[in-house]
DNA sequence: GTGGGCCAGTGGCTGATCCACTGATCCACT
DNA sequence: AGTGGATCAGTGGATCAGCCACTGGCCCAC
């Protein structure tokens, strides 16, 4: 008895949906480029086969993620998203580009990690604290890598929280999200529950005990830990405040 | 001659625009509650005077956004946004409840901006470095607030794009936007040119000297300083590496 | 009890229609 | 020649009425 399987929701899709994504795509891909007109709406709808009205859903969408930029009697212009675009763009830039945007990701992820695992020392409240060694207990105790990684998942927010500055929890929810897509695909390297609950103890120990000097490299060290399950072999050098999982493939013009 | 202003376009907003502004104050006001359902869309519709088909535009740039959830054949449920949402969200959050966040915001800003800045000392090639005493300078030669805040925005998006991270790029066009709106507000204390350009020159120098461990304070003071320029007053106590803008009026429950 | 079928209520999507805005063009007037 | 206004074609904005698809609760036959 008992739940033997977490059913997510078959990841159905609505025609909008479908939409969003092949739109997004060919944006991202720049098959239309930067700062040229889409086609007109009538134009573009008879062309997917769907409904000016569903397209527009659709084109709402993209707007407001800041890929396009639509101006009345004139049309729908892409923008170059490079400039206009938020982290929230983030998972469809991993899951389209790949590992170049991943390590990306991680190299973030690592240094405002740090960030806020110092700021979680200096500010985490009797509570704060205790969900951190909850949470590090439940990932000891994970049956499987999924509900570990999940819990993993919940330090990083938790410590957001315990930083006590709201906008770092945003930022984390998007630096969450943007690989919460491939995260399953990692999930062989996360089969010890006990190897990660070794991995994380001594970053949640030093912000249990309120000392950020001692939480700053014991996060850089976690994060560099997990980055590096992840993406495999050593990753990066690792000298004193270390670097990269460089964008040397990524930097465009400008 | 030549021209005497910029005319940024009269913001004009269409319908769509306006619902969505509303709706998204009452949902961050929590005038409906997180975890329950707002009214039927044809309700909801006729309570704002709008088509469903209207209607339901912003409700999908709601959801885009994190804040609503929509299942078909249920209805549409108010997200947590301090779980969901990500940093798109703050020029929303800042002008819905001013100072508590933007103190946030510029902490992060600080905080993040100094760790761009020492990779961009790292990285930064020499397109990257030229672009930064360009902007500099262009900072110093600006005829009026608006032109050198403008400026001075694009310094750091230059930093952002010299780091050789495009995580980083995304995430200053998130903070960047975040105070955009409340920019202007603050012209006064940055109508001295010259004084701009002596804040923000250190750190273009360190920058372009590629000295990290130079760059690194420099944008740190820098940041500090427009910071106190902005928010008025002290702000901060300044110590090594100093604190908050803290979110001690902010920390919810959970 | 239990399973199946029904049904009311919800969001998803359509297609036709009209409105409002933009920019180019043309023309009358100066 | 130059200026200003009218017109027009093309674009996105918004509406409407209607039907479809999904969900959950209810009831009934078994």
């Amino acid at each position: 008895m008992a739940d033997p399987l977490i059913h997510s929701p078959v990841a159905r899709s609505s025609l909008v949906d479908e939409l969003v994504e092949r739109l997004r795509a060919d944006v991202l891909a720049e098959r239309y480029a930067p700062g040229t007109l889409l086609p007109p709406e009538r134009e573009l709808a008879a062309g997917y086969g769907v409904t000016r009205t569903s397209l527009k859903h659709a084109l709402v969408r993209l707007v407001e993620a800041g890929l396009l930029e639509t101006r009345h009697g004139i049309g729908t212009r892409v923008r170059d998203f490079r400039r206009t675009a938020g982290p929230d763009l983030l998972p469809f830039l991993v899951s389209l580009d790949g590992p170049s945007w991943l390590a990306e990701v991680f190299a973030v992820r690592r240094e405002i990690g740090a960030l806020i695992a110092a700021r979680a020392a200096r500010h985490a409240g009797e509570a704060d604290r205790e969900r951190l060694l909850r949470l590090r207990d439940e990932i000891a105790a994970a049956p499987a890598p999924g509900p570990a990684q999940r819990a993993e998942a919940e330090v990083h927010r938790a410590l957001a929280v315990a930083s006590g500055n709201r906008v770092y929890e945003l930022l984390v929810n998007s630096l969450l999200r943007a690989y919460d897509d491939v995260r399953e695909l990692f999930a062989a390297p996360f089969a010890d529950a006990g190897a990660a609950a070794r991995r994380i103890t001594p970053l949640v120990e030093a912000v249990h005990s309120g000392d950020p000097a001692a939480a700053y490299p014991a996060a850089d060290a976690y994060y560099l830990s997990t980055e590096r399950l992840m993406l495999g072999g050593d990753g990066v050098h690792d000298d004193a405040r270390s670097d990269d999982g460089d964008g040397a493939a990524a930097r465009g013009d400008r």
